[in-house]
DNA sequence: GTGTCATATTCTCGTCAAGGAATATATTGG
DNA sequence: CCAATATATTCCTTGACGAGAATATGACAC
């Protein structure tokens, strides 16, 4: 996994914009608007989201039309997945562990 | 959803020890060894992430035993979730939203 | 071309956070 | 209580990053 896309995720701003996209594609003039940021700062954090592939940029007439692309949520999604597979057993792994102490301090004696 | 969660992952160190955490539970002694990181700044990552309440510790003997948190996980799962089942109608809304400019457009003549 | 709207970039400044080194705080065993 | 191990905290320095203001770039209309 990315650091990168945790780190563009992991801004309140960049947040609030990923979160407003999800509701569809918007201008950068409409996001500042919506969210009440200035357009310069709106225009930077769609850079940095945009370097993470979370958004994607289309320009139509005078405006660029921002959206979300969908693999990194695919990827976030199948990361997650990966961990709440190994839920089921990680109490076993933790008496795993817990047995691995007690032989270590049984070799010891 | 928080921006903490994402900020505590969103680097490269604290993901690393997220990601050895996966296999099962482990001391701080455990960790630095393992990731050759030195020892405070592992204490300090843990603490973040022990914040963000995406590890708990379990005190053993004289060490702690840090290990994963199921809740943080399922969070994320549920969001990018909500993502996913717009995912489909993404480019309706795009068609939507070039729609409402052609409208506008209409409007103006 | 000029002007205008929409967006991007640059600059500076202040703040925050990460790493290193040293030290403090348990917890346990004698 | 003292020593030793394991972990946490503090202080310091440095680099990264976000906000603000000003300016630059780009696309379109005339």
């Amino acid at each position: 996994m990315k650091t990168e896309t945790f780190r563009a995720l992991g801004e309140p701003s960049r947040l609030r914009i990923v979160e407003l996209l999800r509701n569809g594609p918007l201008s950068v003039g409409e996001i500042a608007d919506t969210l009440a940021i200035r357009q310069p700062q709106v225009s930077k954090h769609l850079r940095v989201l945009a370097e993470a592939a979370i958004v994607a940029v289309e320009p139509i007439e005078r405006r660029r039309i921002y959206h979300l692309e969908a693999e990194p949520f695919e990827e976030i999604g199948e990361w997650v997945d990966s961990f709440e597979r190994l839920w089921s057993t990680r109490l076993d792994s933790l008496d795993a562990y817990l047995n691995s102490l007690a032989e270590k301090r049984n070799e010891d004696e």
